[in-house]
DNA sequence: TATTGTTATACTCTATAACTATA
DNA sequence: TATAGTTATAGAGTATAACAATA
């Protein structure tokens, strides 16, 4: 018994590992947000714009923004407000607004995603052989990577 | 002029790079909203909880969670409701008070580094060597990042 | 009945500024 | 004057639930 933790320390190397990653992520964040607000964006509308393969429905954006379509009502408002992107209707089902982008949003998206791939920090200072292999790493971890309760069934979250 | 863009697309490589690091962010910051969720903590808590090193003033910990100070107060106030940490007042300086944890909140900290770090989701499926790769790498990328604005004054981070 | 998108609402996280008590 | 911590407040981001229009 004594005072004996139940839980030993993790690898230090792994929390390294983490951390490193974390703070990666961090820079790339706040880079994200210091170019969005170079345009008078917040940082969900430039990922918004960053993040959009037009056309494409609300339900997909918010898919691939990995959050409730109700977000992207207001994120679009926005975007259109500003003439950056339009709601199309859809031909086919009327429930659907198509996005696409104006001729101001495209060359916005273009000029964003210069400054948040090109000039990556951190990432941009690798070589291009040591990028490969950071990206292959990253690779395998995603690929190895098995989301909790996917035991061959749909997954759903408790809440 | 034709409608050519004055942005290039950035290189795909590029782009795969930095998405799988931003992938693998979003998936330990889900893992620390589900632990946390699962301990009845906000995910800003039980970050607190991990990141704390005791003792620290709440200035200390408001660096380290790269937070205004403002914020600490909330936290540990909660985290202080619970019994996981108190303040102790510094006998040096009556305006610092020194954080530290109770035994339960000392326990807490080890059951959640170890779900955080052991079990870390993507990382945890690379084989030591790998891991290694990837610290090194990262290592490599923090190293010659230069952070905006530090034109030769002392810009350091302390892990 | 199910789905797309909208609205209303609430909670968390975060920063700024003004305040206190010390130094 | 400067610093540690607190309080009040406001702005973003996100999720849930109820709703209208449509399938």
């Amino acid at each position: 018994m004594s005072g004996r933790s139940a839980h030993q320390d993790p690898d230090p190397a792994r929390v390294e590992t983490v951390d490193l990653v974390l703070t990666l992520s961090f820079l790339l964040g706040a880079n994200l947000g210091a170019v969005a607000a170079e345009h008078g964006l917040t940082p969900a509308q430039a990922r918004a714009v960053v993040t959009l393969a037009e056309p494409a429905p609300m339900r997909q954006l918010a898919a691939r923004l990995s959050c409730d379509k109700s977000n992207v009502t207001g994120i679009v408002d926005e975007l259109e407000k500003r003439g950056l992107v339009a709601r199309q209707a859809d031909p086919h089902d009327r429930r659907i607004k198509q996005l696409v982008f104006t001729d101001a949003g495209r060359t916005l998206r273009g000029a964003l995603r210069a400054r948040l791939y090109d000039e990556a920090p951190g990432i941009s200072t690798l070589t291009r052989e040591e990028e490969g292999q950071l990206r292959e790493l990253l690779r395998q971890a995603m690929r190895r990577f098995t989301p909790p309760g996917a035991d061959g069934c749909n997954a759903h979250r408790p809440s």
